[in-house]
DNA sequence: AATAGTAATGCAAACGTTTTCATAAAATTT
DNA sequence: AAATTTTATGAAAACGTTTGCATTACTATT
């Protein structure tokens, strides 16, 4: 109620209130060398007198940068993007930039409209989820020359630059260890797969890995379930429900093992006695479960950290524009987390 | 490669190419019942032809909004306040904002730093979890008059507007629950208290409750766990090492009761038949552990929700800045999930 | 047929900055 | 002491929009 005129301040004041042009002003907040100190100083009082507050929107009209990157996920509310999305804001923040979210709930039609708005807002640089996109957003990032990044995924001749793990492959190191723990009776557990570059991949290094060695489930063993906790375990329960059990679980991420585990706990399946139980994604927590789940490890403060600084560096070198445009790709490892929720299939009953 | 001179498309080519003035192709964008159709379609079509992308930063130059509404979290890697962020998102895009993220990682000073940031940007309006905040972020919030809103917390004096429920409530409710049944010997996890108004109303409202009734826990039953399953699990195994244990617990979150169970089930303590454990929050996926965790029920998503509309509204009025700058306070409603982590103390033994 | 409205459009100022260029003053070199 | 370089500042154009005002061409009213 005190203050009413607020809100006032523009750099005119300040240069006006300090007795210097508005050049002055502009200089001594973007080339502080250029300015004599003593100006500086009278400068700076000006701004603390009227709560100045330089108004970037107006700097951005001038060519610079906005300051801004987008960052567009398939929804924020699930354990493995808050902890990417979590270390890409921190790693954008450290460069300076401020960070525009938006999610889609996996619609790649939504996420096109999000594209788009952020493009309004003129975001220095985008960053999107796995390499699963519609072909106008393709289109527009290529039309609209914006630095884009994919994170999650990694794929040696993806469309646009990403960080990221190779699906498949934890698929397969997935498949591999109870294969090699002797099981042969697996059943799988994976999330739609349409538009989810992530699971698909997953999913598919698993049945290959299984077919190899012709422990390939049948029909009924080979279920969906969304990524809940909930669906998860109802999904499992009516599993395990079934007259004939696998000996093992391969599940497509954390979540759903976590559910297949309340599911088997719930009907006096012991794990990993009676049943192996195998996550992929390695979430926060699933190494403080009891029991501690084994699971694939992806290291996703590693690579929201990674695509973070790779995304300010593209944008760097967009500026010079000399960038032809190259692609950067870059793999990060997964591996094999050895707990406590599989065990070797026990010698022929 | 294909394009190289892209990006170049602002309203004086898409004029051009249509044929007519720049401000026939703004005012059919801004007020398309003022421009005739025939024109209108002249106009569409340069748009398209041109892959024009109108530029908000320069609308936001005109005193008009940006259409961005800043969120400042302390983390945006927990459970709960992913599901907040996710339904507060969700809320504010229906209406057309993009929404700027940023957490502080429970410091009040770079929050302070995260707001003028925010405020660079020309935000419409800012949202906060909670009402501890640093005396210069009240008053920078004060002297800018930009509409704000706290989400989590309701308290009937707030000096902000607040959209969330009584933490002291939900810990009163808590500690009456176990006493009614008939636990004396209590034990109470929380985390740190300071500058974290949720964590504190909780453990006063509990607190209150317990001395009520003569059942204030001895300092050694009062312990300190950060909002973290791995580092709560440790602590609470120290405590059940303890001589003496408690028949109960108060966790001050259901990510802390998680890690109270774990640290149990390791130890061999029955719960709920040896302890009983109670959460407060209610999280996704605390009502499909195994056991279900008996917590206190926060309508996050309702929480997230209702700030985000209301964050709108109060953009809306401060518009036609005949708001007289009254705040607005809504209080959610708690209870409690009653599941199967708490059982009724065992008649003297 | 003259007049008053109405609809559609254009012109130009404004928004709050940054930056190029020009200039004045001070410091340095000859 | 003159000439040159350096340092510090200001004037003004530019950025991409929106909008108030003016203008024109119709349409409806008398």
């Amino acid at each position: 109620m005190a203050s009413k005129q607020v809100n006032k301040a523009d750099i005119v004041d300040v240069a006006r209130r300090a007795g210097v042009s508005i050049s002055t002003v502009s200089r001594s907040f973007n080339h502080p060398n250029l300015v004599n100190l003593a100006t500086r100083k009278k400068i700076e009082k000006s701004v603390k007198a009227l709560g100045y507050i330089r108004n970037r929107a107006a700097q951005a009209m001038h060519g610079r940068r906005s300051g801004t990157i987008g960052l567009i996920v398939p929804t924020i509310d699930h354990a493995i993007f808050a902890e990417v999305i979590q270390s890409f804001s921190d790693a954008v923040d450290q460069a300076g930039f401020t960070l525009l979210i938006a999610s889609h709930g996996f619609d790649l039609e939504r996420e096109y409209a999000v594209l788009r708005k952020f493009l309004e807002h003129r975001v220095d640089g985008v960053a999107l989820i796995g390499l699963d996109h519609s072909e106008p957003t393709f289109q527009l990032l290529d039309q609209q020359a914006v630095p884009v990044i994919s994170i999650w995924n990694y794929e040696e001749d993806s469309r646009i630059s990403c960080v990221g793990a190779a699906n498949n492959e934890a698929g397969e190191l997935a498949a591999r260890h109870v294969l090699d723990l002797g099981h042969r009776r697996i059943a799988l557990v994976f999330p739609k797969t349409v538009g989810n570059d992530r699971a698909r991949g997953r999913l598919e290094g698993a049945l290959t890995q299984l077919r190899r060695q012709q422990a390939e489930p049948p029909e009924a063993w080979t279920i969906q379930a969304p990524y809940n906790i909930a669906e998860a375990k109802e999904a499992c329960g009516a599993l395990f429900d079934l007259p004939e059990r696998p000996t093992a679980l391969l599940c497509g991420n954390d979540v759903i093992a976590q559910g297949a585990i309340y599911a088997a706990v719930q009907r006096g399946v012991q794990v990993p006695e009676d049943l192996s139980v195998l996550g992929i994604g390695d979430f926060k927590g699933s190494k403080e479960m009891e029991p501690p789940l084994t699971t694939i490890h992806f290291p996703a403060e590693e690579i929201g950290g990674l695509a973070g600084r790779e995304m300010c560096d593209l944008i760097a070198q967009s500026e010079d524009l000399k960038s032809t445009g190259h692609l950067v790709r870059k793999k990060c490892q997964i591996s094999l987390a050895e707990r406590a929720t599989c065990l070797p299939v026990r010698r022929l009953r």
